[in-house]
DNA sequence: ATGAAAGCGCTAACAT
DNA sequence: ATGTTAGCGCTTTCAT
């Protein structure tokens, strides 16, 4: 027979009611330790592993979380997922993965497959739409967690955007920049909103003018960063320093300062990079470190587990400025210097970290 | 009612029966399209989606694919995964994802949890041990596939290990290098051996002398990448050219290369990394593709699904060696020369790709 | 073309 | 401490 073991099985193989066998399993109550040992070795031999579909049916909550992310190929959320994957293992939770590819229908499908579809004892996902109402009818039994971007109504868990952009743009201000790009805003993201903010907050406290010519802006879902870097250096008065509003663009800014022979460039990127600390000079990052969001987000979920009471709210993960080189270049001297000497101290948590990926 | 619609109030709302819904639902036979259309909209209301715990209770396999990879952190393992999610999701299908970080123990427990536990419906792992008996019982049932490592008795999806190798390894040749070095022997992975033998092949070929002090290995599990690159070149007949045999040895690699201003030094990598084409030159890397690969696994386990009747074999995928710069430089002129002047065109694929990730 | 009833493997009452 | 029984939501015979 090629039937696969089943309780009832072992229940025969070691004498004894399937009920028993359950509650070996389960860990529940108390069993007589001879005949816990009888199931156990009958277990064993039989090589039975419990049936989740039975079990979450019978339950009507399975032995796995959903995670629903941006999408796998993004190295952040790829290490996100793992550092969830970790976590649930340890809880003996099973991870179902689904990527939204930024597309709300597409998230909306994936949610619910989960939720009503496989019943996973929990979701952690990052919120593409605004709103989620579809999932109001699965909340009170399935708990529900945002990442990286926050929504109301939700147990969200992010980064301080707006307070890691102000430390950075601080830090140019006080090497005495006094052109500072902000290198790729997309109107699209909050959270680059948020930091789009911090930014503009750091200028206006420091009496600096704001360029609109010093903003790089993606609309339509693209930039040439290399051609983008371009203008911001051959303006009248060009940038002397670069905020990288995200990975994927510090990548593409690296590059095309590397590719122009203005690796000296003052320069800090929110988000770290796989070769940020390869080139030379290092550059500089606002480390969004995936491990701590997952086991944030995975900590939530279990106490939501228990109390579903209290209110959702905010829970921010902090962020470290990882000092690589890039984001320590002063300004050069000009003509007209009127930048105040005081180098202030930045309260800035700073780091080095080892060992590219 | 807090409960989630069930098939039943789908048949009450439509005022058919249970069946009939199942039968809208899985497609089955003919409806009448009256009916059909009443129970879609029934569906659409109430917004039912099939329990597939009970689903796969009653057939015996779910809706999922379970995928067993070294870890999710790995980058190349990330596209992997994010490839077979792609072609699970046009499939309807869910992916449980879980790692294996590389212990054989866990790579069992995970493999069962999916097969006996979850009942997934065709499993893609990446194997760490060398047999996996305790699939036997199972594989009658569900399909399972192999990738980047192959496995005698599983279809295996593999790139061509040794062919690459050699491709790469006679550019140098080519190029008049003597010097060649093997950077990051790993006995422990039979793929690095397979690369490791077509490198022993060309220089056999090439009428080369095999000198061990070339070769750089992993002993225990670590290695040094910047001191032993270190003392590579600094042999009294230094390696002019070097062939990284992973991507992280040549991440390693073009870092210490870089520190040591000799990245005018020739190299190749097996495996592409992010910022390959950023720095200068570029890293040449044999592109081992992991969409590649993923699509050709899921098409398997497909195929597998249909007929699981002819035997088992390898799935070779092709490689490319992208040319970036590194792995066309000549070797230095000695007053020795003895190099054949017949700079052989290679047979290998080129191609660029742009955009680092 | 549609329906009734049995049962997948397990857990939760409720015995004993 | 252990056993009996019902039923989770669905698919699958087998009828009609």
């Amino acid at each position: 027979m090629i039937r696969r073991p089943g309780i009832k099985d072992v229940a025969a193989s070691a004498g004894v009611s399937i009920k028993t066998v359950s509650r070996v399993v389960n860990a529940e109550e108390a069993v007589h330790p001879e005949t816990r040992a009888r199931v156990l070795h009958a277990i064993q031999v039989l090589g039975y592993v419990p049936n989740t579909a039975a079990r979450s049916l019978k339950s009507g909550t399975g032995g796995a979380i959903g995670v629903v992310i941006d999408s796998l190929a993004d190295p952040f959320f790829a290490a996100l997922v793992s550092a969830i994957e970790t976590r649930a293992l340890a809880e003996g939770l099973s991870v179902l993965v689904a990527s939204s590819n930024l597309d709300s229908d597409q998230e909306r499908d994936q949610l619910l497959s989960l939720v009503a579809g496989h019943q996973v004892a929990g979701v952690i996902f990052a919120p593409v739409a605004a709103e989620h109402p579809y999932l109001d009818a699965y909340r009170t039994v399935t708990p529900v967690v945002a990442v990286d971007r926050s929504r109301a109504g939700f147990d969200s868990i992010v980064v301080d955007d707006r307070g890691a952009t102000v430390l950075a743009v601080q830090q140019f201000v006080d090497l005495g920049h006094e052109r500072i790009a902000f290198f790729d805003r997309d109107q699209r993201f909050s959270t680059i909103e948020r930091r789009m903010s911090g930014y503009l907050d750091v200028l206006r406290e420091a009496g600096l003018p704001f360029d609109p010519e010093l903003v790089s802006e993606t609309v339509d879902g693209s930039l040439d960063y290399r051609s983008e870097a371009d203008r911001l250096l051959g303006l009248d008065r060009p940038a002397t320093a670069f905020f990288a509003s995200n990975a994927k663009a510090a990548i593409g800014l690296t590059a095309a300062l590397h590719r122009s022979h203005r690796q000296h460039t003052a320069m800090i990127a929110f988000g770290d990079f796989s070769f940020a600390d390869v080139v030379r000079p290092g550059v500089s990052c606002i480390d969004q470190d995936p491990f701590l969001i997952g086991n944030a987000a995975f900590e939530r979920l279990l106490a939501r587990r228990e109390s579903s009471s209290d209110e959702p709210r905010e829970w921010i993960v902090p962020t470290a400025l990882l000092q690589r080189g890039s984001g320590e270049i002063p300004a050069p001297v000009t003509t007209s210097e009127t930048g105040t000497a005081t180098a202030t101290e930045t309260a800035t948590a700073t780091a080095t970290r080892g060992g590219a990926r």
